[in-house]
DNA sequence: TTGCAATTACGAAATTCTTCGTATATATTT
DNA sequence: AAATATATACGAAGAATTTCGTAATTGCAA
């Protein structure tokens, strides 16, 4: 369970706009790259077999749908990333996350109301 | 500029514990799983050619060196995680490393003063 | 100095990912 | 119904990664 780069476009686009058919998923994709039909059929093939979309094939257009919630995979992904680049260091990822970007004043509310919970425990 | 899981390994490693040999890296390797020598060796050819090791050659035994610091890769790799998995959601992205994981409390105050110096600007 | 042990160099096989061409099947249109 | 357009299926090629085996080289030791 951890999508490609090309993989994880796609998942993007059907999170974002729900369901949609290989066509549709095809359009969206060359507004910013150019890329033939038959490859983004294919990885959307390869991902059903891996169980990452299911396909309505009722009509003669598939209709693919993801099987994971975007927040599972992020968390496995980050989990990932923390163990292999971060050392397992956490609070240092976190803290290269912040670290000299713009963060707006509801992100920094959203942050510290986190952190009075994680207090309050 | 974008290490494999391996070549991850082999760095995280040389950065913990400094330039070393083939010989070195493979032992440590094998302490966790079994890899055959010229594997080790073969990756870290590659790592230097792709700039990511340099060696020095003057003994038989080369020695390799990361060329990047740990604080650069990783702020690289977890952009491009930003943008691929989280659709540039930093703070989606704080908040899922923080989410129910066990913090200590030195990171908390760490966390806390950062915040302030980001509010303070 | 001849030979053994350790190291590097080279290249090839297996796997995965990305890409697409061609063939086949299914609708739609005229 | 035949022609045209659109979809899926299949397979193959090229690149990157991982894995080693074997050959060549270098240094130490007997």
């Amino acid at each position: 369970m951890k999508p490609t780069d090309s993989e994880l476009e796609i998942l993007t686009l059907l999170w974002e706009k729900g369901a949609m058919t290989v066509r549709a998923v095809n359009d969206k994709l060359n507004e910013s790259r150019r890329v033939g039909y038959t490859t983004s059929l294919k990885i959307m093939q390869i991902m059903t077999e891996k169980g990452l979309l299911t396909r309505d094939t009722a009509q003669r257009s598939h209709i693919y749908t993801p099987t994971l919630r975007p927040e599972d995979v992020q968390a496995n992904i980050l989990d990932h990333v923390l163990n292999t680049v971060f050392m397992g260091d956490r609070s240092r990822l976190v803290l290269q996350a912040l670290g000299n970007h713009n963060i707006t004043s509801e992100e920094l509310e959203e942050l510290k109301n986190l952190i009075q919970k994680i207090e309050e425990k």
